[in-house]
DNA sequence: ATACCTGCAAAGTCTTTGCCTTAGG
DNA sequence: CCTAAGGCAAAGACTTTGCAGGTAT
């Protein structure tokens, strides 16, 4: 996990600002155990008397341009999630569909070879893919 | 692809009823090549002089809910897409960034013993899993 | 006849933009 | 000072629901 200081630091050599609002994000992101929402932060006490959702929505703009985090899509949720983006390679997740936790997975990514072989047949470059698994956790299988 | 007679069939074994507005909505989502979504099928203009974007979406979830059609969302795209429940195993989909053209991969998939793995590490039932491939197309690589 | 289905209108959710004000460098 | 960033309000895109009237079986 990124520090503090090394956040802003890089967000500083992008040419962002340092405000109450940036810094708020930050702290508050970096507390998140799990690909966070938008309106998950907004609830965070600390980001509700500090910026508006408007702010935090831009926030996650520029910190997604400069390559600090990653916008994720998971099936049947219509709210994006966002995560630090550690190193370039992609993360898996694994998620109940019945509590919605979420999990991300140690697994060295299995695909990789693939993707290098789907590349070469369709001519296609800048590859990148998305890898989640679905399922029904451990206690939500006793209900 | 399965047959328009045959869609109708499972869809009467199941409950529904035979209406203008199924049959339809059947016709045109066989013409469909790629995942579709609500938007596209209403521009259809069998569609459009047939029913409304409202009975679209209800027979989406009834079809859904019968496992005719399975429901699909790809990174950046806000709206879901719906593609035949062909088989009971999943597909893998390759998309450009840039034209957002999809095509289905025709590939086994490569996860499945991993899926196997993490079923028995994490306790986790009813596994299932999706992955997608996104890249930049050769058309779109030229400009 | 009765349960299901449809259409219209409206609300809900999440995202995005405009515009003026504030404040960082 | 100059420009990026923030706040508020409102619009946009997609999805979902309520209800009254229509239709398949």
């Amino acid at each position: 996990m990124p520090s503090y200081e090394n956040l802003l630091e890089k967000c500083r050599l992008k040419g962002l600002r340092k405000t109450k609002a940036l810094e708020a994000v930050l702290k508050v992101m970096l507390k998140q155990e799990k690909p966070f929402s938008l309106v998950e932060l907004e609830q965070d006490p600390v980001i509700k008397k500090t910026c508006d959702r408007t702010t935090i929505f831009r926030i996650f703009q520029r910190l997604t341009s400069i390559g600090l985090l990653r916008k994720l899509s998971f099936s049947d949720e219509k709210a994006s999630r966002f995560s630090f983006n550690k190193d370039e390679s992609h993360k898996e997740y694994l998620i109940c569909q019945s509590c919605s936790d979420i999990q991300e997975l140690d697994i060295g990514c299995p695909v990789n070879s693939i993707e290098k072989e789907i590349a070469e047949t369709s001519g296609f470059a800048k590859m990148r893919h998305d890898l989640t698994f679905y399922g029904i956790c451990k206690n939500c299988q006793e209900d």
